[in-house]
DNA sequence: CGGTTATTTGACCGACTTCAACTGCAGTGG
DNA sequence: CCACTGCAGTTGAAGTCGGTCAAATAACCG
């Protein structure tokens, strides 16, 4: 059992990085401008300057892309404990949008904030590091899923990604995943129109590979699940208590 | 005109942050251990650890990830000046593939000698922070890529992508632009057939917008071109000289 | 020149989209 | 209590974009 930490965020860095008290500390005071994020509403949008980092603390948020006809890719799911955009100030502007899924809290961190914890303590600078490397990671993996995945398969990895992560952050309870997604926003996040995204989930209910209803996902066989969507945890880099 | 710098990777980092002496220097000799690698092979495998970070010297090399099958996904082409997965070693191994597009000459760089010099320049840290962050909003890009657009509007977009990036490495003469893929390769990075991809290229190539042959591209109507791709440059995050 | 690899074309098929209508449900206000 | 509204989800029918299979050029290379 690691020292008690109250926040899912420092609770996230420390699962990599053991924490000093000090680190921990430091940690904590970049939480201060804290933000109630309604759902559907934009938490950061393109154009704006990259002068803060976002942490999530509740609720999940998406990063979105748009094109000028209106057509929109998610591009990853935020989920509490997530940093995002740490020294991103090194862009000028945003060319993305943060959106809330469901009603959110999430902190303001002003760049310069971010930078002043990094230069102080290395360890935390390597923790903010692999943060948005990971994030990284799954964007590319995000590609695969679009670009080569079939539609079941597609959503297959995308109930995998999300049942993994939840469960690392010890958000799913016995086996049941908190689900608020919107078929339209899962759409969106595998480019597929709502009502394939629709026949395709009910193709996955009807194989008897996961039960969804009332906002929450349960994995029936999650072997099976990962074995249709070649699903390969490694690119979440994400370490777990017990495998 | 800034001070002469003789590689093209020096150059680009140039090109946003002005160099002293003492910092072309320390980037010059981050480019020792140098390799030859013949078209289609490999640089860098999945399940290698992450200890070296890679720079494109000469020639073009693609990222990539593979699903068991074989389906393959190109994440990004990488041009003359690139450096790719500085300071990745945050996470352990490497999830994606590096492979020669064309004969290319790559200088292969320990991490640690990254960090070091990353350490006593700060401006070459945020730098390579740029470069990765760069990269990162490009895969983005293509996540919207894939997962939104239309074939040809997806194949124009790529067109102008390359053509841009060409232009403003000063790689492009005269409006012709190097282009040594393989319809193959095209269509594993816009996630389509290569047949699809002869025919969408094909219907680009009789409308007009451009010319395509001997291995060089001719942008003949750039603003249309860009139009029906909903091109916005914004998300290279690169400046240039003369707009 | 022969042998291999890349590109092109044709015919057919299937995955996914679009359009349209219907269901179910929660909230609101009469 | 029950209409009325609005939104998420579901289903059907028809069309299209893009994939697969097969085969014919065309370019490349030793």
């Amino acid at each position: 059992m690691r020292n008690a930490v109250h926040s899912t965020f420092a609770a996230k860095i420390a699962a990599h990085t053991p924490l000093s008290d000090a680190e921990s500390a430091a940690l904590g005071a970049l939480v201060t401008r804290i933000q109630i994020v309604p759902a559907g509403d934009t938490v950061a949008a393109a154009g704006e300057p990259l002068d803060v980092a976002t942490i999530v603390l509740e609720g999940i948020v998406a990063r979105s892309k748009l094109l000028p006809d209106g057509r929109r890719q998610i591009l990853s799911f935020l989920l509490p404990g997530d940093l995002v955009d740490a020294f991103a100030s090194v862009l000028r502007r945003r060319d993305d949008n943060l959106e809330a899924i469901t009603a959110a809290k999430v902190a303001v961190v002003p760049q310069t904030r971010v930078a002043a914890v990094a230069a102080e303590f290395p360890r935390l600078h390597e923790a903010f590091l692999r943060e948005a490397f990971i994030e990284t990671s799954i964007a590319r993996e995000w590609v695969l899923n679009v670009g080569q995945r079939t539609a079941d398969e597609s959503l297959a990895h995308l109930l995998c990604e999300l049942s993994w992560r939840m469960e690392t952050l010890g958000l799913a309870r016995g086996g049941v995943v908190p689900f608020p997604f919107k078929q339209q926003q899962l759409a969106d996040a595998l480019g597929l129109s709502t009502i394939h995204l629709n026949r395709v989930l009910r193709n996955l209910r009807g194989s008897g590979l996961i039960h969804l209803e009332a906002r929450a996902l349960t994995v029936l066989d999650a072997e099976a699940l990962r074995r249709m969507a070649h699903f390969n945890p490694e690119y979440l880099h994400l370490s777990r208590e017990a495998a």
